[in-house]
DNA sequence: GACGATACGGAACGGTGTTCCGGTTAGCAA
DNA sequence: TTGCTAACCGGAACACCGTTCCGTATCGTC
């Protein structure tokens, strides 16, 4: 969640240009930027003002505008870098919990990840070209992960084996949408809910 | 069309205030506001600068505010003009024209002013309570005229007798849908389609 | 350590929504 | 007709926002 994820997001741009290594001080406020602005767009919505992200980012506003020219580059930017946040933490989780376990704790990570994103959706469908590859990015980064959870689980007979990702993946996106408002806990009971119905037909029964 | 439509807006709204009457400059500004928005909404957009609509009516911008202090109200009233103003048209129309005509006159009008809406509907649909009365309002002022000129070439024995007056109603905005950008005259066209295809049904059968 | 390339910060600019208030006008009563 | 007052008008003024520009600071390298 804290770790500064360094990686930049190549894949689904457009590939081929040199990517140049950025300076020392670029990638620092770059990053800061981006971890800022995720945490105004959070509270203060996507049409937040410019100069709120750049005081929390401790940065100048030309900074912000060299590096994102478009308010829908920072933004997308942003998206990216949550996508990459919320994939990344599934080792980790793999690694601390059992395969079950660790796919109900990473589907509870993804649902949180959507339920920030409520705001997006009017951006995302305005049809700037900033946004075209960011639902192709959103599966490549995701599918693999889930994937990859679903796997060891099935294999350690912890879950059924015939659930595919994408279902998994739209089910959980789905079952944040009328949370809305009442946040009393409903998404995760849900969520809760799914995994124990994925448990039940698992081939090697064992009462939790 | 170029008539000032001096009724004010009652129906659909918070009834039961004293509406006072406004003073006769106050009158002046608020329609000199109104077709100005029009316009202006036309042209530029609902996000059209202010100082752009109280230029065009030759009005201080204190004027706009007092009149009409959040911007959803001045776009709702607007509607409601418009709507009127679509509305009244049909008695003119019926006294000019044979009823099947009149129709037929008349769903163009309607249908150049969804045309003139398509900007609009991001706006209606973003919750702002102001525009909470709007669709009852549609319905309200559109079903009884539409109702009566179907009625009347009905008894004309100029069109089929078995026209819902909402589903022409539906079926008339969807016809400018598809329209779009390409305003060849398609609209027209579709709708003037519409209406044969209203006559062809009729019991004493005339070839046009 | 020195030097060019690169990046930074924040003042400044143009444009926008909104408020405020001195001056004007409509409507009414004498 | 005249005079009075509440209601209304206009636009200057204010606050805020996105964006640009450029003198200064920092980085990476020789």
């Amino acid at each position: 969640m804290s770790e500064e994820t360094t990686r930049e997001a190549d894949a689904g741009a457009a590939e081929g240009q040199p990517r140049k290594r950025l300076r020392a001080d670029a990638q620092r406020s770059t990053d800061a930027l981006l971890t800022a602005a995720a945490e105004v767009f959070a509270t203060s919505g996507v049409d937040a003002p410019v100069r709120e992200i750049t005081a929390k980012a401790g940065v100048g506003a030309g900074t912000l505008y060299r590096h994102f020219p478009q308010r829908s580059d920072l933004i997308a930017a942003v998206f990216r870098h949550e996508v990459d946040a919320c994939a990344d933490s599934a080792p980790s989780l793999a690694a601390r919990y059992g395969p079950a376990e660790a796919l109900a704790k990473w589907l509870q990570r993804f649902a949180g990840f959507i339920a920030t994103k409520r705001g997006l959706s009017a951006a995302l469908h305005s049809g700037d070209p900033a946004y075209d590859t960011l639902p192709s990015y959103f599966q490549q980064r995701f599918m693999p992960v889930l994937g990859a959870l679903l796997d060891s689980a099935a294999k350690a007979g912890e879950i059924r084996s015939d659930v595919d990702p994408e279902d998994l993946l739209v089910a959980t996106r789905n079952l944040t949408l009328p949370a809305q408002e009442d946040d009393n806990g409903h998404t995760p009971r849900m969520i809760a809910l799914l995994v124990d119905g994925l448990r039940y037909g698992a081939p090697a029964r064992e009462t939790r």
